[in-house]
DNA sequence: CAACTATGCAAACGATCGGTCGTTAATGTA
DNA sequence: TACATTAACGACCGATCGTTTGCATAGTTG
């Protein structure tokens, strides 16, 4: 029962096919992955699929769910060991953008490629992607508060704001860095946050000068 | 010759289906979207669009030409008519809110989502979306630097730094609007904009309070 | 007028799509 | 040993993909 060799290579099977599927998804999408090419990459038959999944929304789904633990291991988690407050929130700005300095996927973003693409068809992957992208959103609108509760921001700041004027400078990275050679996307993301934190922050020693 | 009755009637099936082509890749995507179903959707059949177009990637890259002209003539035209400087600038900003807010694609943007597709893919429709867009952030940077020669934005300005601020407080509002039910994304991006231009300004009664 | 050109469609092409079916090999349990 | 379960595969399905071919027709040109 707990020795069951079948299920265990079954799941690492399932582990390196999701894995993947994350990296492939994120240049071509979610949908724009075939099958038959996922297949070709894992050096297994496309009907193997069908062991571990009912269709290609299940793989998808689980896809999902695969690229967003890997982001909060990679992200949030990274971000953690800085103090909470300002420092933490500036902290998880500069890990997500060392995620995508890293090339950790071949796309950038595995988020960034699937929301443009399912946020405009229904179905439960849109649902999906949709309910981790609003809980991503209040994680860093929570770090905002904290700051604040901290005084460590201005008790003023609208948190909602903020945390959306944080997201679009790092999503836009993404595309702005991949499209034009030479950009300074990176630089410009984390200029732009750590400016706007510190005429923020009474105390701006908390974070670095430039 | 000029006006020649078989070249007239092309032409007009040309520019109709290349206006069905950019409302449905505003959704799909411009390689997501199908022959097939674009000579449903415009009444036509498939094989009749190789009487126009030499292939997919031909009638992509006209696709894109015309989704420029449309920017063009709906997002940067009527922002002309505000005066140069800080209030041209930010009246670039408000016209492109509200091209997305009136909902003219239905997929909120054709260039956000083609240029998610094709950050990643080479080929001609690639190097094409990428020059619209550094045309574009040009654009908005030159307004930048106009406003600044005109003292009405301070000297110390980083016209690149700014420019790719607006632009992606701007781009996101797509994703966020459509993937989050009740997100405030078009009144965030509008006021973030506003208020980062006041406080670069020396007369920020040139611009709306809120 | 005849010759030519642009437009457009129906039918079909090979390739690939997601998915089904039946089977085999390996690993467990009784 | 006998049986059950799981993983994985090859072969094949109907549908759709982008594309080609052949043909009919309307408009232009000599």
């Amino acid at each position: 029962m707990t020795h069951d060799g079948r299920r265990l290579r079954g799941s690492r099977s399932r582990e390196a096919i999701l894995e993947r599927a994350v990296s492939l998804a994120s240049v071509e999408g979610l949908d724009g992955l075939s099958l038959g090419r996922l297949a070709a990459a894992t050096g297994t038959s496309k009907s193997g699929f069908f062991a571990h999944w009912n269709g290609k929304e299940q793989l998808q789904l689980d896809a999902v769910e695969w690229a967003r633990r890997q982001w909060s291991e990679q992200v949030v988690g990274p971000a953690l060991r800085a103090p909470a407050g300002v420092r933490r929130l500036f902290a998880l700005h500069e890990s997500r953008l060392r995620f995508y300095a890293d090339g950790v996927l071949p796309g950038g973003c595995f988020f960034f490629t699937v929301q443009a693409e399912f946020d405009d068809r229904p179905g439960a992957v849109r649902d999906r992607v949709a309910e981790v992208m609003r809980e991503w959103l209040e994680y860093v609108q929570r770090q905002v508060e904290q700051a604040v509760a901290l005084s460590e921001l201005a008790a003023d700041v609208d948190a909602a704001q903020l945390s959306y004027e944080i997201d679009a400078l790092g999503q836009v990275v993404v595309v702005h860095s991949r499209l034009l050679a030479g950009s300074d996307a990176l630089v410009r993301a984390r200029r732009a946050v750590l400016q706007r934190l510190r005429a923020l922050c009474p105390d701006p020693s908390l974070l670095p000068e430039d």
